[in-house]
DNA sequence: TATTATGCATAAGAAAATTATGTATATTTG
DNA sequence: CAAATATACATAATTTTCTTATGCATAATA
């Protein structure tokens, strides 16, 4: 994804993330979004993505519409009910992370 | 470590600062001191930690001194020159992976 | 017309973790 | 005092998650 391997873990949540802002993205889609909102700091690769989609989707946190564009596919997700549910989850976690790591790197911005 | 997922990745980025605040630790003692300052959130697995800390003694990153404590052994680590460097790099990373998985999951925060 | 962009997918391999062991000594608890 | 827990290291098998390399197909651009 990106030049650290902080970034390992991470593509669950960006994907429910923007499937919760947008309400529905194909797989495409979310790569370019990703690239345009960090600035092509953060690339997600087709080889990650579709593995991780297909993954949620057999969890059932996404369900699949199929839509001919152009004459190509595209295979849009969106939340299921319980994927709006882990959704939330998983942004609790990303915060809990981030605080944790922050306590640990510079054990002053703990103290706030 | 955790039960997020989040944390893969982050291993040797607590190692190395932990070392950077404290000198020289051992093994069990970076355990114990991880546990304690993020109050249980955080277990660092033995499994997960010896291999990182020999990784990184490979990659000149750490040295190592023996001690016998009580009839024990420990195995100190301290950050070598190259280390030290390296620890400045993986915190600058880790800046940065925050800011942008914020602006990613809260696109306000992005604006700041 | 060849390359790039769009759009999906999978397979081989690497990296980093979990889980399960193994060894050994010291301390605490029932 | 015996058993369990804590201290201290280590590795092996497996799993998870990613990278890298492919593959197929259509549309747009150079």
């Amino acid at each position: 994804m990106a030049n650290s391997k902080l970034y390992k873990g991470s593509l669950t949540t960006i994907i429910l993330k923007l499937l919760n802002e947008s309400d529905k993205m194909y797989g495409y889609e979310i790569t370019q979004k990703v690239k345009e909102i960090t600035k092509g700091e953060l690339k997600i690769t087709e080889g990650a993505l579709y593995p991780a989609l297909h993954k949620l989707e057999a969890d059932g946190l996404l369900e699949v519409e199929m839509k001919k564009v152009d004459n190509r596919l595209r295979k849009y997700y969106k939340l299921t009910e319980k994927g709006n549910k882990e959704t939330v989850n998983t942004l609790n976690e990303l915060q809990e992370y981030i605080k944790t790591m922050q306590i640990l790197v510079n054990p002053k911005f703990g103290l706030e």
